[in-house]
DNA sequence: TGAATAGTGTCTTTAAGACAGTATATC
DNA sequence: GATATACTGTCTTAAAGACACTATTCA
């Protein structure tokens, strides 16, 4: 590592990273029926962008996307999934990235025609997390790193609005396709938990003995002989996935379709 | 247009270009129940690529993908789609792609460490072409251009295998989804006709009698009183696109599952 | 025993899948 | 009428979708 990396200096880094191509990661993070995204803010320039870096000339895309994601949340091993690639010339103009605006909100010195401003074709990923297991975790470049409710975003940068909704777009056909919820719910859950993670991501109700018959014909949970006391009420019997089932059914597709 | 490219020297075209990311388009080509694809062979290096190029500064990766299938094709307003972006630093390390190999056989001198010897991303399309329309046509920097079977591959150089059985999977799943046919059929067509184009690019038989029922259900297809005279046979009657409703089927998706 | 949530069963409707015989054109 | 291809109908089975009551816990 350089010395320009650890004096936090992105705009000496040129010669590390790939040029022209990003990647970015719109991390979705899932609490008690709440979907959130977490976003950046580079600066204070009072645009935020979805999370994302440029790519080492010695890693993968794949390897980038991680390295992001472990960057902002501190977990490894998310489960994670690109979706497409933006790339036009007018995406990455936008009035509050300029080197004027950046060195008025920032107090550096930065120039135009800086390698930063190019046009940049963006990889672009999701992945998910529970978020209550999650630190926001800001760069050096960033002014702020938070949740925001999917669907109550602050001013977005660039094109990062149309990202998030194509993320949104997969996430909700790969649920139709994939078993989901491994990392997103707790190690043992209860039915109305799994399925009010399928009624939030899905952004509808699903009728409840529907959605388990359908669950359970599946086999990827296993009931356990366990309870959760939640205050007055029946206590809900406790699942767990079958880890075999499940990641089978990540590699083969078509295990759930609601 | 520059001196440099007139002369075709991509090799002095570094500053019109994106550096690190570039474009593939697979481009797929069906002609009487035979799926295709387009494949060009850079210089005489004995391996073969997908088509693919630059994309320039001024462009979008659409429109670059859509000018890669024009000049190969000589064909606009084709059907493409974006379906990954492959990148990792070993995916353009090829034996055959080297500036020793490129200067023997190609009997040009050619720097080692070039531009394009760089780690490039790839943003790989599919593009959808009736064969027997296309007349391939090989680019300067290509010792041939030319039509293969899709399980019949010659050589291919970097991960272009993959990136073939890749477009291939996506080209399935897009199948199942949207209608399909546009731009592989002709204007009028026979019930066995589109019957066959479904049967090839699956690689599977579907039954006649339940595939006919599902396509008419779907009413994408409006039935014309007029016959196709083939041979000594019953004459078969032909159809056509209902164009709204099978772009309403693209932009809606789920309109054929097969 | 009332309140809150958990858990499950049945009926109807639709679609998928399997299957084979009739129709038409030409020689 | 022989041949080659076009065309279509029915039965069975599975799954989706709509729908409502019983069970448990505890205050």
């Amino acid at each position: 590592m350089g010395k320009a990396e650890e004096s936090g200096d992105i705009f000496d880094l040129k010669g590390q990273f790939l040029r022209n191509v990003a990647v970015d990661n719109v991390i979705f993070g899932y609490h008690e029926k709440e979907l959130k995204v977490l976003l950046q803010q580079p600066f204070s320039v009072g645009k935020w962008t979805v999370t994302g870096g440029y790519i080492k000339k010695t890693e993968s895309i794949e390897q980038a996307a991680s390295r992001i994601a472990f960057d902002r949340t501190g977990l490894k091993g998310l489960f994670f999934e690109q979706f497409r690639a933006f790339g036009n010339p007018e995406r990455v103009i936008d009035e509050s990235f300029t080197a004027e605006h950046i060195s008025d909100v920032a107090g550096v010195k930065v120039k135009p025609g800086l390698w930063v401003f190019d046009y940049f074709v963006s990889v672009s990923f999701y992945t998910l997390t529970e978020f209550s297991k999650v630190e926001p975790t800001k760069g050096p470049y960033e002014a702020d790193c938070r949740w925001w409710q999917v669907n109550e975003l602050p001013p977005m940068m660039f094109d990062h609005k149309l990202i998030i909704e194509e993320a949104l777009k997969a996430l909700r056909i790969h649920i139709a396709h994939y078993p989901i919820g491994y990392e997103l719910l707790p190690e043992k859950f209860t039915l109305p938990e799994i399925h009010a993670l399928y009624e939030t991501i899905l952004g509808k109700t699903l009728d409840d003995r529907n959605f388990t018959r359908r669950l359970l014909a599946t086999g990827i949970i296993i009931k356990l002989n366990e309870t959760r006391k939640i205050g007055r009420h029946r206590s809900p019997i406790l699942y767990k996935f079958d880890k075999e089932k499940y990641d089978a059914g990540l590699r083969e597709g078509d295990v759930l379709v609601f």
